[in-house]
This record gives C-alpha cells, sequence and structure tokens, in this order.
DNA sequence: ATGGTCGGATGCCGA
C-alpha cells in the first residue's frame, strides 16, 4: 500500500500539477493538506476515471485537508479530536483496507508564527492535542500512519540554513520537544529511517530561489505505529516535482507498506 | 492593486 502526503498549497492552483504526479507515481492514498476550499467548492471532476475515493475536511480561504484512495474509505473522522471548539480544519482520519487494515491520518499541524505569541499557543496546545489522541490511536495495536506537513524541523539537519530558524515557531525548542513526545509514544519518524545524508527536504519556499539554491527544510513527516513500521517497504521524496510548472512549495512524499 | 512569492479572497492575510 503506497500512502502520500502532499501539500498542495491550494487544489484549484494546483488541479494539473497534481493529477500529473497521481498518474505517474499511481498511490494508493493520499494525504493533502492546504486545499484551500470549502467541501461543495472541491474539484471532485479532475479526478475522474484515476479512481480515487475522496473525503474532504474544507474551510474557506486556508488550511483545509482530504484524503484520495483507491481501496475506499471506511469510518472517516473530520477534525483533531479533543476540542470541540476547534473550528480550524486540519485533520481527517480513514481506515484503509489492503491486505491489511490502516488508520491513516492526515494532518495539517498549525504554523505557529508568529512565537511567542497566541498563534504560537494554539501551535502547542493542538500538539498537546494530537499526542493524546494519537496515543490512543496505539491502543488499537493495529498499523497507524500519522501523515502530513507538521510544520516541525525536527533537527538542525533538517534544514539547509538551520540558523535561519532559530526563533521560527517550525524550530522552536518546544515546537521540537512536542514534536518527540509524540515520538516517544512509539512513533518511527519513516524518513529518518530510511533516508540517511544531509539535503533531504520537502519544503522550499518560493522566496529568494529557495529552490535553485536547495535551501530547504524537512518538515512533512509519516510516522508509523510499530504495527505499521513493521510493514515498511519503502520511502521516498518526489522532490522533482519541486521542479515542475506551477509547483507547490512543497512535494509529495510517500511510503510504501506491506499491506 | 495587495513588500520580497504564491494562493485565495478581498479592498490583505496566511504561509
Amino acid at each position: 500500500m503506497k500512502i502520500a502526503t502532499f501539500n498542495i498549497n491550494g487544489i484549484k492552483a494546483r488541479a494539473e500539477a497534481l493529477v500529473d504526479w497521481l498518474r505517474v507515481a499511481e498511490p494508493d492514498v493520499v494525504c493533502l493538506q492546504e486545499i484551500k476550499s470549502v467541501d461543495e467548492g472541491f474539484p471532485h471532476e479532475i479526478f475522474d476515471g484515476l479512481g480515487y475515493t475522496i473525503a474532504t475536511h474544507g474551510q474557506k480561504g486556508f488550511n483545509g485537508v482530504a484524503l484520495l484512495s483507491r481501496l475506499g474509505l471506511e469510518d472517516v473522522v473530520r477534525g483533531l479530536p479533543g476540542d470541540d471548539t476547534d473550528e480550524q480544519a486540519r485533520w481527517i482520519e480513514a481506515t484503509v483496507v489492503g491486505d491489511r487494515a490502516v488508520r491513516i491520518c492526515g494532518l495539517y499541524l498549525p504554523n505557529g508564527n508568529p512565537a511567542p505569541g497566541p498563534k504560537y499557543d494554539y501551535k502547542l496546545g493542538w500538539m498537546a492535542r494530537m499526542r493524546a489522541h494519537a496515543a490512543g490511536l496505539l491502543r488499537s495495536e493495529a498499523p497507524v500512519v500519522l501523515a502530513g506537513d507538521y510544520n516541525v524541523i525536527p533537527q538542525d539537519e533538517d534544514a539547509a540554513k538551520p540558523e535561519a530558524w532559530r526563533e521560527d515557531a517550525l524550530a522552536l525548542p518546544e515546537s521540537r520537544a512536542a514534536f518527540r513526545r509524540i515520538l516517544n509514544l512509539g512513533y518511527t519518524d519513516a524518513l529518518r529511517a530510511r533516508i540517511q545524508g544531509p539535503g533531504q527536504y520537502t519544503f522550499w519556499d518560493y522566496q529568494a530561489g529557495a529552490w535553485a539554491r536547495n535551501n530547504g527544510i524537512r518538515i512533512d513527516h509519516l510516522l508509523l505505529s510499530p504495527q505499521a513500521a513493521d510493514l515498511l517497504r519503502d520511502v521516498q521524496i518526489d522532490k522533482e516535482t519541486r521542479g515542475g510548472d506551477k509547483p507547490s512549495d512543497h512535494v509529495p512524499v510517500w511510503i510504501d507498506l506491506d499491506a
């Protein structure tokens, strides 16, 4: 089961690039972030003929997540559990059944800038809530995948210029600690485990020629429960999409599970 | 038209 995460930065602007990538990469499941669309405005028709079942959790203007699956979607949950007053569309999860049933969560973690401030407080609160939910998911003892744009640079080696991010919400010690607290529940960072060496990034800013200079950061992550980690066959970053026409500032990242 | 660059939605905000 090939499972990808891709922050597409606007579904309407990215329709062509996204479909082009789907035809080549042929993922079974895709977690999309920043669809920037309400559910009613999501262009289902661009996926016609590709065989995907689609579930969206959108909002007007910003944020918004979606799941695509060639293997169906069961028991869809929209919104990160634990706070009914949170109106930001940043979480969607469902069960996908291949050879095995996998619980797949697509997430768009808050950016948190400027820090300190209310946006950073929201980020840390959201991460604590995600940790609680991630702990609950482990109790199923089933394969679980937490895939998305975490807006966290886990370590200095995950940035081309770590000094430029020292005061940023993506790299502050509290952000990194909150990310580690989720890992320490027993999740495996799939890219960290399988892709070695520096310069392995998933995001390059549109500004200042960041892509041309490989001035990137690694912030799109797939975390695996122990039962999912046991099934891991492959991990890849499809960085060539960043050099295409009208690219997102993120690229797709995917895993292949024996499931 | 909106800083640098985008996208979506307005008469800038979020990233």
